[in-house]
DNA sequence: CTCCCGATAT
DNA sequence: ATATCAGGAG
């Protein structure tokens, strides 16, 4: 199957019908929330770090209460994140980052945050687009699954998929469309046993088995 | 490229 | 037993 320009818009068409309330599956209440939610979520579901953040937050939601926590509690809170001793040591050094160069705010600059401890360009992309709806396309694992699998963006790295979909996808829909593959790739377009079988766009999908 | 971490699904 | 999970650093 070609997958024309025509295709990818009614694969778009499809996703949108699918899931039309997308929204993140992070639980969170203020940017800083939100990132450290995300560093959390390498290699671990959305559904354990918000049982993770739903205890940790309560007991520190900020800077200075995430670093007065220190290495050894921190990692013990996080612990069922996966990655424990990284992710807190991350974490600390993002907090005096934080503290240090920019108020104890979280900075809406995409090259800023990359620069901080645990941050890469997933990281930084979903906070920029969810915490500061800034346009910006997140490639995680199921993203850049999705969209090989259905030839809506073509790539051998997680960037040559990013900017392939926002080729492939108006700018407006760039925040939803993140959640449309997410929700596909988590729902139906498994890594393991996708359910092409039911899937609503096998017809437009040129990997439908 | 490997390592980081462990629970869960297959 | 092995692949996978809202990846990132060395």
């Amino acid at each position: 199957m070609r997958v024309t320009k025509a295709i990818k818009a009614e694969q778009l068409h499809i996703l949108r019908t699918l899931y039309p309330n997308a929204k993140p599956a992070l639980e969170f209440k203020t940017p800083f929330e939100l990132l450290i939610a995300v560093i959390l979520s390498a290699q671990c579901t959305d559904v354990r770090v918000n049982i993770v953040t739903s205890r940790l937050f309560p007991r520190a939601n900020t800077p200075e209460a995430i670093a007065a926590l220190g290495q050894e509690q921190l990692e013990a809170a996080i612990h069922d994140c996966g990655f424990f001793r990284m992710k807190a040591k991350h974490i600390l050094e993002t907090c005096d980052i934080l503290l240090q160069e920019y108020g104890g705010e979280v900075p809406a600059d995409f090259e800023a945050l990359q620069r901080l401890p645990g941050v890469g360009r997933k990281t930084a992309n979903v906070v920029m687009s969810v915490a500061f709806h800034a346009p910006a396309i997140a490639v995680d694992t199921h993203v850049f699954r999705v969209a090989n699998r259905l030839r809506l963006a073509v790539g051998k790295t997680p960037l040559e998929v990013e900017k392939g979909l926002q080729k492939a996808i108006p700018r407006e829909d760039w925040s939803d469309a993140h959640h449309w593959l997410i929700l596909h790739g988590r729902q139906r377009c498994k890594a393991r046993k996708p359910l092409c079988g039911e899937c609503p766009l096998a017809p437009v999908c040129p990997s439908a088995i």
